[in-house]
DNA sequence: TTGACACATAGACGAATATCTATATAATAT
DNA sequence: ATATTATATAGATATTCGTCTATGTGTCAA
């Protein structure tokens, strides 16, 4: 939940609708009636995307009475896509790699 | 292909053997048969994997006698990332946003 | 030309997943 | 207490997706 998990993290994202609530619950709190309404999707529909998304710990949580807020936490969204550069990217521009196991070959 | 759909983008994340993949040809060219020594799966599921990649532009290809080899494309995975952080993170620590449709609901 | 090798493609199959309807739970109002 | 509103959960269903086997295609050697 707090570790990061490359797969997981991907995951998450790799839905239209998740990528949408998380458009609409950044920078703002949003119920879950209010991403209902601008959505085309029933409501437990986004229930369990909102449950996903929390799991991952890309939305944060907070109840008022009935309802119940959520909105994106972008600083993990931040967090993570810098660790997928530093995963897949390492030393951009340079030729070097830190692996260890795979046989090294270059263009030749 | 060229263009980012973040959608399209998470998908070709979300799976732990594409990951796998692009780790091991992630600042070197390998051949089809060195990724499937190197994976537990068979080389019909790898060329499957790599065909998803490719078509994301992922990876790059280069045709070599029998042998294809393919490596990762560094500076496409910075790219994107990058457009992630920027359509799920605007201005990251300020209160300002520059949707125009949702109401703003701040923590009251 | 024939065979071997490297890779891609087609089709089948099971598992994961996105969605729905129905219902439970929790809070508030009457 | 009862009804209403807001959300979550359960279960069903259809689609997507990852993997496999079987086979096609292209390259090279003998």
């Amino acid at each position: 939940m707090t570790m990061f998990d490359a797969v997981e993290f991907a995951k998450a994202l790799a839905d239209e609708t998740r990528q949408k609530i998380m458009k609409l619950c950044c920078c703002e709190w949003c119920s879950v009636t209010q991403l209902v309404e601008q959505l085309n999707v029933t409501q437990p529909t986004v229930s369990h995307h909102l449950a996903i998304l929390r799991d991952t710990g890309l939305v944060s949580v907070r109840h008022e009475g009935k309802q119940t807020f959520y909105t994106l936490n972008q600083a993990r969204i931040v967090a993570c896509c810098g660790q997928l550069m530093v995963k897949f990217a390492p030393d951009e521009n340079q030729g070097d790699n830190q692996q260890n196991e795979t046989n090294q070959q270059t263009t030749s």
